[in-house]
DNA sequence: AACCAGGACGTGA
DNA sequence: TCACGTCATGGT
């Protein structure tokens, strides 16, 4: 079997110092209850630094698996409108949105961006989520799913299913390219072997460690740092 | 007022 | 495979 992170690498420091900076982050954000979760800045309710045990049923799952598709190349915030607005239309779950016309979903979408690409996506995933019915979907089978990719695929079995399954994304390659721990041009697939080989093979290290790389980039465009290795203030 | 967000798909080299 | 255009609203 592959020695995975047998002594300690740049990448496991890079984590655990992201971890001690910035703390948990409580991913996968869900929508607040009345809008009196734990947060983190602003309106961003829905955060649950520290606890793991989500989600908690199977409207939390659908909420974040239809979550990983809306924030396809989208701020949350945004993301978090269309979300409200599905959830204030009943229509937070595959079967509400199985029914909906598809230019009505869109309209309920629409702050998320792409909300006509959005909506054949959702629709797609209601279905595809009915069909496997509550157990955790392969990578293969997600990625069979119109409007799944990589990433999305990833967050959903990391996040709303709770598998081993390592996620990166654009800030992860901008980071790992910039610090040379990968040749550039880096795949998605040499981005992730690259954590997998190096971070330990844990569910709630994987899910600290895509929340963090994601703080970690947008404190770093704020405050405009050289030194993309150690954390950043805000 | 550009620029860019927690990407994925379709197309043509 | 890989590069490139497309999809679109909202925040900074």
């Amino acid at each position: 079997m592959a020695a995975r992170q047998k002594h300690e690498t740049p990448l496991h420091r890079f984590y655990l110092s992201l971890l001690d900076a910035y703390g948990p982050q409580g991913w996968w954000p869900l929508l607040g209850h009345d809008g009196v979760n734990p947060t983190k800045t602003g309106s961003i309710t829905g955060y649950h630094p520290g606890e793991y045990a989500f989600p908690r049923n199977a409207a939390e799952r659908f909420e974040i698996c239809a979550g990983a598709v809306l924030t396809q190349n989208t701020a949350w915030p945004n993301v978090e409108k269309a979300l409200r607005n599905l959830a204030a239309s009943k229509a937070l779950n595959p079967e509400r949105i199985l029914e909906l016309p598809e230019p009505d979903l869109a309209t309920l979408i629409r702050p998320s961006g792409y909300h006509n690409t959005k909506a054949r996506k959702l629709k797609e995933l209601a279905s595809f989520s009915l069909r496997s019915k509550g157990q955790a979907p392969s990578r293969e089978a997600l990625l069979d799913v119109w409007g799944i990719g990589p990433e999305t695929a990833d967050s959903i079995r990391l996040y709303a299913y709770g598998q081993l399954e390592m996620v990166v994304d654009a800030y992860t390659r901008k980071i790992f390219e910039r610090l040379a721990w990968v040749p550039a041009p880096a795949s998605y697939e040499a981005l992730k072997q690259h954590c997998v080989l190096n971070l330990p093979a844990e569910v709630t290290v994987y899910q600290e460690f895509h929340a963090l790389i994601v703080e970690h980039a947008k404190r770093l465009k704020a405050s405009r740092i050289e030194d993309w290795s150690i954390p950043a203030a805000r």
